[in-house]
DNA sequence: AGCACCAACATTGTCGACAATGCAAGATAT
DNA sequence: ATATCTTGCATTGTCGACAATGTTGGTGCT
């Protein structure tokens, strides 16, 4: 597992990591680029031991692609592969969600509940703000997949697909009118949950990331393909 | 992606990745033993860096836990964790079974209709033994798979689960007259997907599954928790 | 001119050694 | 005797250099 805080001790190649995922994320290293190592190793000043390692990791959540001995390239960023992974998304957030209704304890349904509030409250500050929304989202999705109590889907889904997920939204520019919606979708999904019915949830939860995948195929049919 | 016979130049790392792969889900190497670079390194006689690189891959698809500064561990089995994992792949191959039904060319229907064939000749010759039938059931599921032409999907089942679902089969040692059974129900899912009907497929391949996860928890209870 | 071959270069894969961290056994004090 | 601290050892993390492979530009042949 990766994300559980228990890893105290932080190594070089953990900060190089968090480092090119977020400069990959938002596009600060093209998609599609080459990756040369020595390159890297000089820019971050460090071996290319540790530096492979993170290569490492990055290819296991999708963001680059290696060939031995021919070198790592940064994902291409195609209609197909979003097609490819908001299917998954569907599918196996609803399967979170679905778990999370029978699993989640009622403490951490109140929790999500006041998160939701809180969201609400900082929502109205910042109208058509979108990124604190995003974080938002994220973070509300995060919390219902940590509550399926499944460590395989959590590992997928946080680890191996959520940074895929937000190279996607960053990098088309995600905003648009959906923010109102999304939250009432998130509401609907939290008391679905509440009233223990993993049908209803699974059911919303795939509605929900469907409309949001439409949303985002049509931001990407505007901007051209 | 790591299977595709694309990958021309096999490295060290790769060779001792099979090798240990192996071993792990063979139980030649104990579940919930301890892992020592340095004594792999003089058991498959090379250095670290490569092993390393082999480690990194193991940890992918589950097969051993690292923890910074502290070392490896060959994952532990449980009744938990084969819960967890039936339950992901119930979801997951009856995705990928519902988009097979609508991506797969007919000549891979054909194939696939001539390998249960093949199957039921030398099932019928070898009756009880249930090996061969493991490997043709994962053969079957594999082809299903990629059938879905869904490149994350693939890879999560393919590269990330298959291994651990072999490793729980054989140390937990399948047989049983599940065979018989098994491939009636190939049969009825190669219908489903001959037939272009994809909710059909996706039913009958969690069905399947479920099955077989019954199986495995009998199995289970009988050796004792 | 176009194509195939070849050589020099750059990059990746591998190696052995060093540094930093975690673990365990033993010593000391209460 | 037990619990805590300390010291030594084993293991992991990191480094720089070498070997093997892939790539590219130039050269010679048809």
């Amino acid at each position: 597992m990766q994300h559980p805080s228990l890893r105290a001790p932080i190594t070089a190649a953990d900060r190089v990591l968090l480092e090119i995922q977020r400069a990959i994320v938002e596009g600060e290293i093209a998609a599609g680029s080459k990756i040369s190592e020595p390159e890297l190793a000089r820019r971050f000043d460090l071996s290319r031991a540790p530096l492979r390692e993170a290569l490492a990791r990055l290819e296991r959540c999708h963001l680059i692609e290696r060939i031995p001995n021919a070198g790592a390239r940064v994902v291409k960023l195609s209609t197909q592969g979003l097609l490819s992974l908001y299917q998954l998304r569907e599918t196996l957030e609803g399967l979170a969600c679905r778990l999370a209704a029978e699993h989640m304890a009622d403490s951490e349904i109140a929790e999500l509940r006041a998160l939701l509030d809180q969201h609400l409250s900082t929502q109205r500050v910042r109208e058509g703000e979108s990124y604190y929304q995003e974080a938002g989202d994220l973070d509300f999705h995060y919390r219902v997949i940590l509550g399926s109590k499944n460590d395989y889907l959590i590992n997928i889904l946080c680890d191996e697909l959520y940074y895929l997920v937000r190279m996607y939204r960053v990098q088309l520019g995600m905003n648009g009118p959906r923010v109102s919606r999304a939250f009432d979708e998130h509401k609907a999904i939290l008391n679905a949950i509440a009233n223990r019915d993993g049908e209803l949830a699974d059911l919303l939860m795939r509605r929900h990331i469907a409309a949001s995948r439409r949303n985002i195929e049509k931001q990407l049919e505007q901007t051209g393909t």
